[in-house]
DNA sequence: TGCGACAACATTGTATACAATAATTGCCGG
DNA sequence: CCGGCAATTATTGTATACAATGTTGTCGCA
């Protein structure tokens, strides 16, 4: 199985049981280890949680409301496969959202928010430096949610936060090569730009990082397999 | 109650009872016949519908997602009561999206598009020539859904969707006056620079017609309440 | 009279049972 | 040997039962 469960509250903010798995099926396909099309069924989601299929239910059908998971009626929950024109779309809002994030961020940075970016950032190059490919993608994606957090606008982080999972479905599906696409070095001087306030710099950065992300994919319709099972034979 | 019952499946795109649930709650509440604060009980929802909580619970938690409705655990669910910060955020996201649904639109305009748009406007004047201001209110804010329908950009749409609803909970609690807030006669402009093809025009308008109707909110903490009962009483 | 504890009630949270639908398998005829 | 049909199986959709939690009203006491 490609989720795994995280321990849970272990920290204050008690979240639901839903919002865990909610939370675990996103972080999986950060990662990558769950990918477009692969099935979600309820009873198997539930065994691995030991929770009613209420539950899984409520955590499925609130990652379909994001996107990420495409609920079929009488067939059960799959993990989304953006098409092309999604792939489109996806990039566009983030071209247009992530600049006035980071231009919030850079002005509201304070002390607390430029240790938040800080932490983050030596775990990304962490993961990087110990070859744990799986944590360095997802805290590359995850890298963009806190600049969100940072900027302190709860309505642009919660669509970045939509884009920012679906990116990582398109960028699995459309990559051109197995280079790693959110280089850290980008990330690096996006820390920098931030934490010292310079907006006008980070939103540069900001877009070239995008640009660059983009310009990694090839925007043609794969006959890439709704099951992954077809993938695996064709080889 | 103020929820009412729409006929359900008439045309073909059968919607599933909790969506139905979930368009009735969102149109009350762009009639601004749901306010802030009001609760929305399971079993009471569930008995205007004829369906089970599981159903009533499924719409109330897609409500949540999008920030219209709050749920307090074992507490229940209530129309959400956007704060001075909430409102600031709505509208600078609109200000940001818009003009670029709006530009989009003129672009792509085709001629079901503008069939769509002119139809819903002729609503629009029709249920302000009859008086029936709950339509109208209602309309206007669902015209910007046809400008985004138009574009033919999903994410946007469902962005502008979510927004579009909290705004006429925004409205509701921190205008200045009575007016009408989304005149006509800008959609009039909008309509005619859309369906010409003319986007520069049509994104300026569209940008004016934002401004205006910030403009008419005076965005204070006002001491109102949690429970529609308090306001009265205050009175 | 005012306050606090307790009990009765109402509402939500979760699990489970049953119904409905789709997928699979096996069978039969061509 | 293949294709279509039927029975079986698996999975999801919905309702309901029970548990947990919050709320409200009442009673006793200071």
């Amino acid at each position: 199985m490609t989720i795994t469960a995280t321990d849970g509250d272990s920290r204050g903010a008690r979240a639901s049981r839903a919002e865990v798995i909610h939370r675990d099926i996103v972080r999986a396909i950060l990662e990558q280890r769950l990918g477009p099309g692969t099935k979600l069924g309820e009873d198997e989601v539930g065994a691995i949680y030991g929770v009613s299929r209420t539950i899984v239910r409520a955590a499925l059908q609130s990652l379909a409301h994001e996107g990420i998971v495409v609920i079929e009626k009488n067939r059960g929950a799959f993990v989304a496969h953006p098409t092309v024109k999604d792939a489109a779309e996806v990039f566009s809002a983030r071209r247009l959202i992530e600049p006035v994030i980071t231009e919030l961020a850079a002005a509201n940075c304070d002390a607390a928010g430029a240790k938040l970016l800080a932490e983050h950032f030596a775990r990304e190059k962490q993961a990087e430096r110990e070859g744990d490919d799986r944590a360095a993608i997802r805290l590359s994606g995850e890298f963009h949610l806190v600049i969100a957090r940072i900027a302190g606008q709860g309505v642009y982080e919660n669509f970045l936060r939509e884009l920012v999972a679906r990116s990582s479905l398109i960028i699995l599906l459309y990559r051109r090569s197995r280079a790693q696409c959110c280089k850290v070095d980008h990330h690096a001087g996006l820390v920098e730009a931030i934490t010292s306030g310079r907006a006008e710099d980070a939103v540069r950065q900001m877009t070239v990082h995008l640009d660059e992300i983009e310009q990694e994919l090839e925007l043609v319709e794969t006959a890439m397999p709704a099951k992954p099972l077809s993938e695996l034979l064709a080889g």
